[in-house]
DNA sequence: TGCGATTATATCGTGTGCGATACAATTAGG
DNA sequence: CCTAATTGTATCGCACACGATATAATCGCA
């Protein structure tokens, strides 16, 4: 007996994700970011002038993902990169003020998205919740194996 | 105030995508598979000798995406690609008899990711579950958002 | 103090995803 | 029939993700 991919919670979350992204897609083309570039500036919004690490520990990205991402957008001018002084080996990545103003352009698209999906807060957040859960055990069980 | 990634549903998707495409990743490397390439695979296991529209329609991928896939799933000898004589707009993939013989060597792959999970099968099914509604939601709200 | 180990970021190659577009085969309407 | 619209797949360009590796800066320890 073979499962096919609507059985199966990987799928269900690797087309979710997908459905997602193009959701905020629609949102994020006026004010021309990806949705990935979405999440480092809501990241920034939330607590600027951090490095790289921080960044890609809080998104779970590696530099080899964040650093042509991050040159993109100061390529757009919303963010500026430049060495600590403190440690030459950290970049320390900052709003401009562009990247600042962004912000409030950026403000509805929760609203709107929570609109788009329909359900009651309660159930999003424990959605949320039981996600966050999923991934943490995937997290503990990948790092528990390579451990071994 | 400002939403910190933590906070966003949409983020605990991204984020437990990525877990669980590396927890799958952990396992297929040995049969020589990568993620998406995978459920094509499962796709097929269950329903061989299906056009690439058909493919696509389940998996919620277009053919841009899924061209190149199955030409390196063919290159790799999996399956065989041909014009369907009765519409030859269209494109019948089938497995090779290796095709077939890998489902036997990716037989312990969703026991495996089970275990890792840790969780009971009533509440990943119920997860699972929920993550398609919301889903639908997103699709259907697009669909409604775009015929306007 | 000096030098090997570690840390932080960057680079490279491969494989998705997807918007826009191209193209050929089929269908539909007159 | 004949042609315009539609359908099915492919191509192109861009932006992620990530494994593997490189490089420079810092740290640890004899």
């Amino acid at each position: 007996m073979q499962l096919t991919p609507p059985d199966m919670i990987c799928f269900a979350l690797y087309s979710a994700q997908h459905a997602m992204q193009q959701a905020y897609a629609d949102l994020l083309d006026d004010i021309g970011l990806t949705y990935p570039q979405y999440l480092v500036m809501t990241a920034l919004w939330a607590e600027d002038g951090r490095t790289v690490g921080a960044l890609g520990r809080e998104l779970r990205l590696e530099s080899n993902t964040l650093t042509p991402l991050l040159k993109r957008l100061e390529a757009q001018g919303q963010i500026l990169r430049s060495r600590d002084p403190e440690d030459e080996r950290r970049v320390l990545v900052r709003l401009t003020e562009a990247g600042r103003a962004l912000q409030a352009r950026a403000a509805h698209v929760p609203g709107c998205l929570a609109e788009r999906i329909g359900l009651p807060v309660e159930d999003l957040v424990r959605l949320r919740d039981e996600i966050h859960g999923l991934s943490d055990r995937l997290r503990q069980a990948r790092q528990a194996a390579s451990e071994r």
